[in-house]
Formats: C-alpha cells, sequence, structure tokens
DNA sequence: TTTATAAAACCGACCAGACGGTTTGTAAAG
DNA sequence: CTTTACAAACCGTCTGGTCGGTTTTATAAA
C-alpha cells in the first residue's frame, strides 16, 4: 500500500475511533489509549500521527469544520440567486445538518472545549464573521440573530440531550426556522444600523446589499 | 463553631472552588486535588464531605438547579396574573438570568456532562416538564419552542465563547424574546395540537397559516 | 464546672491504576 | 540503504480514593 494513504488511513481511523468513544463514553472519557484500542492501531501508530493529543483534537476539529464548510459552501451556492438573506439560510441550514449528523461536530466542539478551552479560537473567528455577514444582509439584523439563535438552541439542547422534540419536530422548528415567509411579520427596521451606516436612505436594509 | 455550620462551610468553599476552577481552567482539569487547593481545605477534607469526586458534581449541580428553581418560582409568581404565557415567560427569564449570572449553572451542565453524561438525567427532567407547561398554554406550541430555543442558543452561545454580540446587544435579544407584544404577528393556531389525536403529525407546514 | 467519652470534621501521607508522552525495535515503502 | 509507518514496553506524573491519626465539637455523668 502506498505509504501517503496508509498515513492517511491510520489518521481517519484514528479521528473516528474518537469520535465514537467521545458519542459512547462522554469527552471526558477520550484518551490516547482509549483510541489506540479503539481504531485497532498502537499507542505508538497514534503517537506517530499525532505527535501529541492536542493534536488529535485539533485535526478532529478541523476535520469536521472542513466538513460543515463544505456543506456550507454548497447550500450558498445553491440559495444565493434566490434568497434575501442566503448568509442566513445557509448557516440555519448548516445547523440543522450538524444537529442531524450523529457523530456532529458539536462533540468534537465539546471535548476541544474540555481539554483546551482556547482550541475554541477557530471555530469562534470563523462562526463570528458568519454573524457579522448575516447582520449585514439582514433588514432586522436582531431577528435574525435570533433566529440564528433559535437553530443552536434546538443543536445544543438535543446535543445536552435535554430536548423533548421528536425528530419530526425538530425537523419542522429548523423547516420554520429557514421559511422566511413566517418572519416577515414582524421585522424592526433596526434604526440604529441605518443610522450608522452613514447616508443610507433609513427605511428597507434588506434590498441594500453586501459589496456586488 | 456550630458542627452543622462547620460541614457547611466546608461544603460550599469546595463548590465554589469547583465552579472558579472549572470557569477559569476548563472542566477537564476539575480535580480533587485541585479543589482541595483552590478551597484551602486538605483533600482529606473534601472527601470528608463529598465521598467521591460524582458527589461533588452532583452537589454542585444540585446546587444551581436549585438557586434557579428558586429565581424560577419568584418570578412566576410575579407574572402569573398578568402574562398570557407565564411559563414560557419565567422560562426565558430564568435562561437570561443564568447566562448574565458569571458562575453559571451552565458550567455545571458541563462539567456534569463530561464526567458522567448520565447525571444530566436529573436536568434533562426537570426541564422536559417545563416545556411541556410552556406548550399546554402557547396559541402557538412551535412559535414558544423556537423562542425558548432562542434563549438557550443565546445563552450557551455565550457559555462557548462565540457570540459575539455585546452585552447590551445580549440584554436587548433577551428583552425581545420576552415580549410577547413582538411575536404576535405570526402565530400560527398550532394546527398540530389540534388535530393530533388523530396519528399525522407530519404535514409538510411550510405553508404559511397566519391568524389574524 | 469539670471531666470522660463519643462522634464528627479535618489532615496529609499513601496507593494502585490511568494518563500523556518517550524510547527502542521492526517491518514495509521508497 | 534510508525513510516512513507502526508496535510494544516503558517512564514520570497525576488521579480518584483510602487510611490512620489529630483536632474540634457534642453529650452527659460526676
Amino acid at each position: 500500500m502506498d505509504n501517503a494513504t496508509r498515513s492517511e488511513r491510520s489518521r481517519n481511523a484514528a479521528l473516528e475511533a474518537a469520535i465514537a468513544i467521545i458519542a459512547r463514553d462522554g469527552p471526558g472519557r477520550l484518551t490516547l489509549d482509549a483510541i489506540a484500542r479503539e481504531s485497532g492501531l498502537s499507542k505508538g501508530g497514534v503517537m506517530h500521527q499525532f505527535r501529541t493529543k492536542e493534536a488529535v483534537l485539533k485535526a478532529l476539529l478541523e476535520r469536521q469544520m472542513a466538513h460543515f464548510e463544505e456543506f456550507s459552501t454548497d447550500y450558498m451556492a445553491r440559495v444565493r440567486a434566490t434568497s434575501a438573506n442566503p448568509n442566513l439560510a445557509t448557516q440555519l441550514a448548516t445547523v440543522r445538518e450538524a444537529a442531524t449528523s450523529p457523530n456532529s461536530a458539536a462533540l468534537a466542539l465539546v471535548a476541544a472545549m474540555v481539554e483546551n478551552p482556547n482550541l475554541m479560537a477557530l471555530p469562534r473567528e470563523r462562526e463570528m464573521r458568519r454573524m457579522a455577514a448575516i447582520r449585514e444582509e439582514a433588514a432586522d439584523p436582531d431577528l435574525a440573530m435570533l433566529r440564528w439563535a433559535g437553530a443552536m438552541g434546538l443543536l445544543l439542547s438535543s446535543l445536552f440531550g435535554m430536548s423533548p422534540l421528536s425528530k419530526d419536530e425538530h425537523q419542522r422548528l429548523f423547516a420554520r426556522l429557514l421559511d422566511d415567509a413566517q418572519w416577515t411579520g414582524l421585522e424592526r427596521p433596526a434604526a440604529s444600523r441605518a443610522a450608522k451606516s452613514g447616508a443610507a436612505p433609513g427605511a428597507k436594509a434588506a434590498t441594500r446589499r453586501k459589496r456586488a
């Protein structure tokens, strides 16, 4: 077998094992020995691919982020033309995806937070940029943030096992969050922001797109 | 000093120390030795008050839950008469309180989840009962759930350090979540609840059914 | 009030196992 | 023959938990 793909396979096995462990036993049980056991590799093998445990977490985080990055990009490409607020739509759909997929990125996030809280710097920064984009394009930025927060709440509460909602109800709520038509009734034009953006005509911020 | 209060003081010191450690160093750094160091007690002293580490976590969880239980009861007593949906209002206010207070219950939750995920059984059950009450009283149960989810999203995202919102914005969003008047525009009469006695929950709700 | 006794709170040394990480050795790929 | 991928034994430290002993409080007889 090719050397590169051999490494690739091992790295993959280790990361899959890590996710399985976190999901099954909780983040506190994620140890290098456990990863070795679960993946079939020896501890030496794991340590050859990742020099330190933090490197494992980092790789895990990056892999999950890349996955959702891809999902996000695809979704964005599909709705950019049709949606009035493509960034919000994309983010909502991505969070739904994360909530649906069992080996969620959220698990990696929790594990990272446990081991080394400042590993979250990367995801945080990315998330913040997205939030900024959402607010830029929104007619009512606060409402957009609340829709985003609603999605996060659904995701995290189900991750923490605190959601009383069935799968169906979950999907229904996400669908409602995503449906712009259901939120148009109570928009508040965000006077503060309109005033801040200089000579902007006061009313409809939704028509003002980001740099075209 | 009285014997009972001596114990009380020690238990308190240990729990305070635990919260401080979690907040400062992350849940992964919460060890019995660390608690002993931080609290000034000896390890033996800590182990006398709590026979096991799990007992510490459990006590921590229960203390925080009791605190918010009290807040919740007080708030409920104040708004029960005036609010159309006192359960929702109370829950939103409680979550805001949790998000505001620095030594949040959420920290205890995360720590418990790390150490022993099934410790979350108690909070989960309580939460579920509340959610049920919220849905009972709501004209549009799904919307109520989304407002709740929004609050949870704000809380948890700020807990994870992923909130781009300032304190002021945070407060503003919570206020908006709490203000019934801002959500009456798009209520849907909850066909699900009315028709639920049948069998089909899953109808594609995308078609908007607004109410006057 | 004093004194004898118990019970509870507390200490700090100690232990077995688990932890992250290193080292040494070997087989496969280049 | 050199480099890379992996294995397995190993190391020092940390972890949750135990244990024997000391101090403080509680009880009550003298």
